[in-house]
RNA sequence: GCCCUGGUGGUGAAAUGGUAGACACGCAGGACUUAAAAUCCUGUAGGCAGCAAUGCCUGUGCGGGUUCAAGUCCCGCCCGGGGUACCA
């Protein structure tokens, strides 16, 4: 359908500090480009049989229309889209290196995955410290050696950086996709309402957890806002704590008939994890999450019934409903126990549906004396609260987390402090092989795999269960025709439809141009391509570097300009990407920077997040209480709909069948206005524009009608670039009428009449000019925009009741409009008889000396000694600076010894006396 | 619950710790006009006093605090928006 009036927002921000740039004279990049895979394109194709390219190069088309009538000075030459192969290629090709590489911990960074094989050889894995999956056995050199190039394969899967590996997806049949969480609402799909199941599937996979650490310490070097910092240190979720094993105490009775082997057998054991492990003599009672894997077999026969209701109770409940119920206490008792490994309690196990399956081990150990949960869940089933620390508050009230102070009942750190006591713990559990220190993050590896057909295709083949990519030379690997964009019959991804989509490495893939692979006669071996495509954030991850250098086929952006070029100064973006795009582009990049690629270990500088422009939407309500949404625009300025208005409406609108609103009584209230005309009133709501609320403005509408420099200015001037506002024209008149007397200063809008003039500027004249540039050039700076308007329209309300039309002034002040108001600012400089574009101006720099407040200056005498000058308004009546100067005797006479910077002077005020 | 944000006129909003409400919309009054539109001018936080110029008082969600001076900084609350994971 096109823009709305909310997305060139960010659009005109950055195109104004641009061209602001420009004309200060440095070489700008103001890109733009598309990224053009996705789900809608493909839901398109598959109900209309429509070529997702073919969509998608249409509603670009319709795209560069709109923008371009808004006077962007994007760079189109430079333009990309992630869909294009010529992008793609090198998408893949980034892919590839991640599955080329593992992350070495003692490097710190990504290490070619030869490297690892090299060593393998030699030595084994004993000495190889890296990212890699948690039931990596260990090999010597021999075993390895001795290993198939099956095994050996199937072994290195388990450090790449990108890995195919079997996980649960949220697999939804109709859509043939796999969907995100946040695409699931109550077990349906969100687009269209399909059922979604639990699916076990072999996906690609990125070890982004590799980074967390570096993606930590890398928000310390950008300039983004503290909220979207602290977003993704929370999503990254990185806790150091420890982790505990609790050894079980001999079940007694075994209530479960299923054997688990470990439990109830000599050194079986619970593991948690705690951030808290100096607490570790104050635990009563161990907590499971309701799934955990052991319920089962701890639960005793007394307590079965209790556990099994409990946990198809705890099922049942949705995250809403845990969230919501944050202060209720709920759980169960499985009637067994395990022993604290320091000082061999028994401590009883619990199940509470606060402990979540997902995080850690599941499983907790409980602290009532320093955690208010645990609190709350010892007084509810009646539990001990041991006191461990001498500065702890009165724990029979509530917990108290303090660190503060000695610990007291608390065996072997009894009177230690947190550090020590923390240090001796884990030590002594680490000698014993009960534990360890440990880092716990929140966020997993990044799922790579889509069963959809319009994204990249991964550059990989399958051979006996093993992937292998093709070569680089062959890439891009470009997407197969296939004739309906649905799974296959057999559940296979779009792709699986393709005919001869088969790696053969004798005949590699033809480049150029959409083409299945070579017909495979005859002799050579083929193998199945990867028939999944990657998702959406693949191309968005480094698609800023492809700018720098956009027709490059030899590298995804040569040297020579990633050097020159360097990074992002300057990303405007909405917050919805914080965790998302922001965090995997981050990972790349980092994962770039390792292999020497680029410059920077962050690739955006400076980040501002723009806010969302909500629409006005209008409701119908109907008497049988149903609520429909109404086009805006059908409707009149004081939101009303007029029958006349209506039935032309329903009739091209099925959603109104069979709704009676042709007769008075129906199922619609009408109402007769003043001229007897019959109207119903809606009702308004803000939120976001869409299709679905019909209160979707388009920019071309408004450009239409006042002009594309109001309307850029217009945006700038509703607010504060990162706040949320509804859009309203209700103000644009004001910047409308500030152009057309920015105009008045050139012509005379009668008659039209050049009003231009030679003469010297007055030193009235001369502030007011200077007071702008300086308030609009540091206004631009600080990214504050709206202000920035303002400060046009009152140095030109100034210029105005000066009569000022002097050419040394004007010609300044176009310069200042031309980033906000390109179009007029062009036609003005024309006028003042330039023969270049605007565009070729030098931006103007303010100077101090026209802006000095006053004529009166006072010396002042402090300890007999001038020591500076006062400064006066002009307007300071003698009464003011008569008291002044008697205030000043004063400070003379205190000051005796002290060194005087600077003395501040507020009317009706103190004075203020900077030593 | 936790994290991040924000709370200022009728409205959108301004204010390096220094005369709160710039700028704009809206509204009211006036000028021009046969009239209207357009345009221009004046006024516009609240209260009290005054014929008036003007003067005084109160005001930035609530309660405290720091400071010569607080919308701004600190502490404790209340409410809205965004995020989230009851994360041990």
């Amino acid at each position: 359908a096109g823009l709305h009036v909310g997305h060139p927002l960010g659009y005109i921000a950055t195109d104004i500090y641009a061209r602001f740039k420009r004309l200060k004279g440095f070489n700008v990049l103001n890109p733009m480009g598309y990224d053009s895979f996705g789900l809608p394109a493909e839901q398109y194709a598959i109900q209309t049989g429509t070529h997702p390219a073919i969509t998608t190069e249409n509603n670009i088309a319709r795209y560069r229309e709109q923008l371009d009538n808004i006077g962007f000075s994007f760079d189109w030459s430079r333009e990309v889209r992630t869909s294009d192969p010529s992008f793609y290629k090198w998408t893949q090709w980034i892919f590839m290196q991640l599955f080329n590489h593992y992350y070495d911990k003692t490097a710190d960074k990504a290490v070619k995955i030869s490297d690892l094989v090299e060593r393998l050889k030699t030595e084994g894995n004993a000495n190889i410290n890296a990212v890699c999956d948690e039931d990596t056995p260990s090999v010597s050199a021999a075993e390895w050696n001795a290993w198939s190039e099956k095994e050996q394969q199937l072994f290195l899967l388990k450090y790449r950086l990108t890995f195919p590996e079997e996980s649960f997806v949220n697999w939804c049949a109709q859509l043939g996709t796999v969907l995100s969480n946040d695409e699931v609402k109550d077990g349906v799909s969100e687009r269209g309402g399909y059922p979604v199941e639990r699916k076990l599937m072999k996906q690609w996979s990125m070890r982004i957890t590799a980074y967390a650490d570096r993606l930590i310490e890398g928000l310390n070097h950008v300039e983004w806002s503290e909220s979207l910092k602290e977003q993704q240190r929370n999503w990254i979720g990185r806790s150091q704590g420890a982790s505990v094993k609790f050894p079980l105490a001999p079940l007694t009775p075994k209530g479960g008939d299923t054997q688990v082997p470990p439990l109830g057998a000599e050194g079986a054991y619970i593991e948690v994890f705690t951030t808290r492990v100096d607490t570790i003599y104050g635990v009563t009672f161990m907590v499971l999450a309701p799934e955990h894997e052991y319920v089962k077999d701890l639960t005793t026969k007394e307590q079965k019934e209790e556990i099994e209701a409990y946990q198809s109770w705890a099922a049942s409940r949705s995250d809403v409903d845990r969230m919501s119920e944050v202060k209720k206490v709920t759980g169960a008792f499985t009637g067994s126990y395990c022993v604290n490994p320091f000082n061999g309690e028994k401590i009883p196990i619990y199940i509470a549906d606060y402990v979540l399956a997902g995080y850690g081990t599941g499983a907790v150990m409980a602290v009532p004396s320093g955690d208010q949960r645990d609190w709350n869940f010892a007084k509810h089933f009646n539990l001990p609260i041991i006191s461990i620390l001498d500065g702890q508050k009165d724990i029979e009230t509530a917990a108290d987390n303090t660190k503060e102070g000695r610990y007291i009942n608390s065996g072997i750190i009894n009177g230690m402090e947190y550090k020590e006591a923390t240090n001796t713990l884990i030590s002594w559990l680490e000698e014993r092989g009960l534990g360890k220190g440990k880092i716990q993050y929140r966020l997993r590896n990044a799922v790579f795999s889509r069963q959809r057909y319009w994204g990249e295709p991964v550059p990989a083949y399958w051979k006996d269960g093993v992937p292998y990519l093709i070569e680089e030379s062959e890439l891009p690997l470009v997407l197969p025709k296939i004739d309906k964009y649905l799974p296959t019959e057999t559940g296979e991804p779009p792709l699986g439809r393709a005919e001869n989509w088969k790696y053969s490495p004798s005949q590699p893939p033809q480049k150029g141009g959409e083409q299945n692979s070579p017909a495979l006669e005859g002799s050579g071996e083929a193998y199945e391509y990867e028939l999944s495509t990657m998702p959406g954030w693949a191309g968005s991850s480094w698609y800023f570097y492809r700018y720098m250098d956009a027709h490059n086929d030899a590298t995804f952006a040569s040297k020579e300009a990633v050097d020159y070029w360097q990074q992002v100064d300057l990303y405007v973006g909405g917050t919805e990407h914080a965790v998302g795009h922001l965090l995997y582009s981050r990972f790349w990049n980092l994962f770039m920077y390792d292999l020497g690629l680029v410059p920077h270990t962050e690739y955006a500088k400076k980040l501002v997040n723009q806010g969302m422009i909500q629409g006005r939407s209008l409701y119908l309500k109907l008497n049988t209480g149903r609520r429909l949404f109404v086009d805006v625009n059908l409707a009149d300025e004081r939101d009303r709909l007029y029958r006349d208005v209506f039935l032309q409406m329903i009739e091209k609108d099925n959603r109104f069948e069979g709704i009676k609103g042709d007769e008075v009584g129906g199922d619609i209230d009408w109402e007769k206005d003043e001229n007897g005309k019959y109207y119903t009133a809606l009702t308004p709501e803000v939120e976001k524009m869409s299709k679905r609320t019909l209160n979707v403005v388009n920019p071309d509408d408004v450009v239409a009608k006042y002009g594309a420099d109001c309307f850029r200015m217009y945006e700038m001037f509703l607010g504060p670039l990162e706040d949320s506002k509804p859009w309203s024209t209700t103000g644009i008149t004001g910047v409308q009428s500030f152009l057309r007397k920015l105009w008045s200063l050139f012509y005379d809008l009668n008659t039209g009449k050049n009003l231009l003039t030679d003469g010297e500027p007055t030193p009235e004249e001369l502030k007011v000019l200077h007071a702008c540039i300086k308030k609009v050039s540091t206004d631009i700076e600080n990214f504050s925009f709206n202000t920035a308007v303002s400060g046009f329209m009152i140095c030109v309300n100034e210029l105005k009741s000066m009569r000022c039309s002097k050419r040394l002034i004007l010609n300044e002040l176009v310069v200042l409009v031309a980033p906000f108001a390109p179009f007029i600012a062009e036609e003005l400089w024309e006028a003042l008889g330039h023969i270049t574009s605007v565009l070729d101006a030098q931006y103007p720099t303010h100077n101090e000396e026209y802006l000095k407040e006053s004529e009166v200056l006072y010396p002042i005498s402090i300890n007999g000694k001038k020591r500076g000058e006062y400064t006066f308004a002009a307007d300071a009546s003698p009464a003011d600076i008569e008291k002044v100067v008697r205030a000043m005797e004063v400070i003379t006479k205190w000051s005796e010894g002290k060194d005087i910077k600077k003395v501040i002077v507020v009317p009706g005020r103190m004075v203020n006396v900077v030593i």
